[in-house]
DNA sequence: CTAATATCAGGACAACTGATATAT
DNA sequence: CATATATCAGTTTTCCTGATATTA
């Protein structure tokens, strides 16, 4: 393995820095037009995953995890509300707080969604990478988790 | 290595394709709020970034790089020509075309910019990342083009 | 009274579609 | 005439900021 100099280094930061940008943003646009018109945006479909994964939450909650701000994570789940695929109910103890959970419908749809193989992220991933590849997708994964955290 | 079952492979899968939604809108929301009020936002450092790696192109070549159509590629170009930091010259052998290049002061500002540290990703990839971790992170960014060419 | 939750109103960014002018 | 390049005009999505009501 050759050293390399500091302004090799730089280039090659760079470099990266590049690619990862155009990647982003080629991957937010791919996600994007993937959407049908009666399908949800990848907004939405987060705020779904989210409720899926970690239970009823806030509106505030959901904000935090997803790094958006209360405001504009409240025009997205007032979408879905009237979808009729997240319902809200007063918290008892905290009559500020609105406690969102999936209904039956969110939750057949995305059962659908999967066994269908709609899903173009996920189905990209199964047809196009073998065991080796995922794994190392999976660590390149939580290398831009931790630049996200930095 | 242990032989995965098709349902555990589907979950693995299916978590991957989560955690990149989440990763590419956290990435996305991460550079926009790195721009200062005099700054360029993420486009318009992702052509000047283009430019500085690519050499010369025309607004179409850039479009096809970045996956936008070229109206949307040309809105971006023309705030940063009348920001003086990219210029255009007619092709001399085509008088459709407009070669597009970086100014001097792009190239001032690239400098600046990088010296300052006030480039949040590139810093970010070189004091986070060893040698190491950088060959990954480019392995990964490989897999995701393809995903994106897919 | 201060802090937290949620919402309303308006605006910016970055993409889109459709149409048009010009040059090959 | 068909194709390629670039641009004009209008729209959409998703986020933002600032201000406000309500509750703890």
């Amino acid at each position: 393995m050759k050293r390399l100099t500091a302004k090799e280094e730089t280039a090659l930061v760079a470099a990266a820095a590049v690619d990862l940008r155009v990647v982003v943003g080629q991957l937010r646009r791919r996600l994007r037009e993937q959407a049908q018109p009666d399908d949800f945006t990848p907004s939405q479909i987060a705020v779904l995953a989210h409720l899926e994964r970690f239970g009823p939450s806030t509106v505030t909650d959901i904000a935090a995890a997803e790094g958006v701000r209360p405001q504009s994570m409240g025009a997205t789940v007032a979408t879905l509300e009237s979808a009729g695929v997240v319902g809200g109910t007063p918290d008892p103890g905290d009559g500020r707080r609105t406690i969102l959970a999936l209904t039956p419908a969110a939750r057949e749809w995305i059962e659908t969604n999967r066994a269908a193989k709609e899903d173009w992220l996920f189905r990209a991933i199964q047809t196009n990478f073998d065991a080796a590849e995922r794994e190392q997708l999976a660590v390149g994964i939580e290398l831009l988790k931790r630049l996200i955290k930095s």
